[in-house]
DNA sequence: AAGTGGTCTAGACCACTGA
DNA sequence: CAGTGGTCTAGACCACTTG
């Protein structure tokens, strides 16, 4: 009776918000609490399990980031159903991502859905900047930059950043609020056909800009795509990196015939 | 002066935290906290803006979340330097993951390098036992199960988990602590080969259990890669779900020749 | 031993939601 | 309006790291 049984795999002093989430979870995974129900309000775990108020907010905070569970302000906290989430395929033979899914698969009834222009940041030396800069070859001082956030279903579903060797961009294409799709935009602008060089999958925490733009609080889990499009010749024309609420979206490659 | 100029999009009543975050967090981005650099300790933010250590340590929580800053114990908190993303490229035409890069990436001293049983849990209606049910066309009843933790470097960077739809599995394949490689040691357990199906690409909040195994906090984001292999004549025999560390790897797609 | 971050309490007030 | 979660304070003690 030292250290842990292989039932508890913890050291000896987790703390009491863990414990407590720990519990929680298990009323979610043992159908106790299932898929929709409230749980107790923070007043009533805490006279339950003898702990303050904000011991139970930690708790609850954790099972919130590992989406087990979903936080409605002045309502209360609800267990989280399966996750309905877009799954958007990739064709690695025809090289291209096919979005003919996310339309059907989500409700489409808002006429505020797609891509529509935020900012045009200047490109200084931040940290993505110089990423960007290096992945295109260039220096800093060379690229233009757009944001945008795309919108499906009615909610913002993605924030995405281009970077191009070239510069200024037409006031127009740039200006906040405008609809649009900015990778043939950009490369009209550019006057160059774009075709995939490469395309990376990350996750990153949504940082505070992000977190602001799709409405989730900072920290949530994003799905991270990012790559480089060059002209037929090969020379290196954009760089995009769009990060996607990871509740939303999902992407499928294919490896059989169908 | 009134509700919020343009270079602060937030609402007139943002919380005392996250204006705070958001301050801090521009002294990173202007460099005037360099990449390395001790932030002052939370008594000594505390002091200077005023305000109550607790929120003092909300505000640099969301930095953390959002991968911002490192938070050492006993020591402080640190500005992250950029990150070093081991990629992992993927040949769309060979239809195979070229993990080549990955030794080569990471400091390979360690002799505890390589992927590790860690359980057999049994199968049962979990969420996640049903999605893998669906995806092989069975029932629950019908799968079997294994856990297990790739270590890299040193650390654990991918919890994975395996279905196959056989059973039971034999006792040494499945014995926790024993290295290996699940995929083909499944394979020969099965008496079949295995190639592609397909594959996806989600992030999700680390869940307390692969936050245990991963040594990373709760809600850590994680990149999701699932996907179900077949036995050459397409009979679904194996569903994979690898949880890894977002802040260590990211996958590769090259769409050109080279 | 001194300084750092980690946990926990008690209590207060506020903002939001729904009936 | 009552009930929910959101924020903030003051103060205490603990665990961990480094010199």
């Amino acid at each position: 009776m030292a250290t842990n049984p292989p039932d508890t795999p913890s050291s000896p002093n987790t703390p009491v918000y863990r414990r407590l989430a720990r519990r929680l979870q298990e009323r979610v995974d043992t159908g106790a609490y299932p898929p929709g129900t409230r749980l107790p309000s923070e007043p009533e775990l805490s006279a339950e399990f003898g702990v303050n108020r904000l011991t139970v907010r930690q708790a609850v905070a954790e099972l919130e980031r590992a989406a087990v569970v979903e936080i409605r302000r002045g309502v209360g906290t609800f267990v989280r159903p399966p996750a309905v989430r877009v799954s958007i395929a990739v064709d690695p033979r025809s090289q291209r991502f096919d979005l003919g899914s996310v339309p059907t698969a989500l409700p489409n009834d808002e006429s505020t859905d797609g891509e529509f222009v935020v900012a045009a940041p200047p490109v200084t030396g931040s940290a993505q900047d110089a990423e960007a800069a290096r992945q295109l070859g260039r220096t800093p001082a060379e690229l233009s930059r757009v944001d945008s956030v795309i919108r499906l279903g009615g909610r913002a579903r993605a924030a995405c950043s281009y970077w191009v060797p070239f510069g200024p961009l037409p006031a127009e294409l740039v200006r906040p609020g405008r609809p649009g799709n900015l990778v043939p935009d950009l490369a009209r602008a550019a006057g160059v056909e774009l075709e995939y060089d490469w395309r990376a999958f990350g996750a990153v925490g949504a940082d505070l800009a992000d977190a602001e733009l799709l409405g989730v609080p900072p920290g949530t889990a994003l799905l991270v795509r990012e790559g480089v499009s060059c002209t037929p010749d090969g020379a290196p024309a954009l760089y995009v990196r769009r990060r996607i609420d990871g509740s939303s979206a999902r992407f499928v490659l294919h490896f059989r015939d169908r």
